[in-house]
DNA sequence: ACATATTACTTGTGAAATGCAAGTGAAAAT
DNA sequence: ATTTTCACTTGCATTTCACAAGTAATATGT
């Protein structure tokens, strides 16, 4: 299913030409880096993975301001990567549902260890969250996870 | 030591005016995203922490071949923002020890997690490493932590 | 039915960040 | 004394970014 991702190197015998191995290493750290090194990209899901956004204008609305343009290209880079995935509105065509793929709710972890770090070392606010973290990481990332497989039923029940 | 770094509000009882909160919001991803949210700077923290790298010419030659203007503009920022120090070395006047502060050192949990996304969801090289977090995450990053109290003493101590 | 509004974008345009090559100055090695 | 090494800086072309404006496809209100 995860399978036609990053190597695609041979093919039924044949030796086929690489489409998409531009990574500047095979270091698993770069790879992330790669995919969410940007001054955008995590905070995006950090909207659709903590306070449930799901469409553009959300995303534009609130947030530290991001531009419209750089925003679609975000969308459209997490598509790419499969951390998101966007379906149309069953109830307004002129919708579209971004939604975290499994892929894309993995990052709790990561997200997590960002907070803390950055609460740690800065003055920050939100703090009612990091004392959640802080006292229970594990329970604060598996409540993500419950809530993103009953948002995922809700979808697939629609019709 | 490390106390005049991000608040700057007030002095000896006059409100002075900040130098330093330019920060889009007040979120703690956000402040992680400012400071870590670029293609190089966790790598340059990857290879300091991973592989004890120091000099600017480790950084160079290794790599995923970064250009010397980043380098050294990376490596300032990281300074700014209390992550790394640089020492003269003491056999070599030339050279720049860059050691990572204890605020560097605690990113060892956000780069372990990205590890194990990265490597759990995409094809990436460094397999042992990868074998050994998913072993014993705990353990890989107090080895981490260990290392790193050890190279600072040999410093401390070199007079 | 038709005008207006909303949603999710795209298209300029100038400013900033990035990548590449070459150069510099101080210290060390020969 | 000359050459090498190290840690950068400078200049320049390319790419990315931010801001503003515009557009096509729906949806809503009258």
């Amino acid at each position: 299913m995860v399978d036609s991702e990053v190597e695609g190197g041979e093919s039924a015998g044949r030796i086929v030409k690489q489409p998409k191995p531009k990574r500047r290493s095979e270091c698993p750290l770069n790879a992330s880096v790669e995919m969410l090194g940007d001054r955008w990209s995590l905070l995006i899901i950090r909207d659709m993975m903590l306070r449930g956004f799901r469409s553009y204008k959300e995303f534009m609305e609130c947030y530290e301001g991001i531009a419209t343009n750089i925003l679609a290209d975000r969308l459209r880079r997490l598509i790419a990567n499969g951390i998101i995935a966007a379906e149309p509105d069953p109830f307004d065509g002129r919708k579209l549902n971004y939604l975290l793929t499994a892929k894309g709710i993995d990052l709790a972890p990561v997200l997590t260890e960002m907070v803390l770090w950055a609460a740690a070392h800065e003055n920050t606010g939100n703090q009612p969250l990091v004392r959640q973290m802080r006292k229970d990481k594990e329970k604060v990332i598996s409540d993500v996870k419950e809530r993103w497989r009953r948002d995922h039923k809700v979808e697939a029940h629609r019709d």
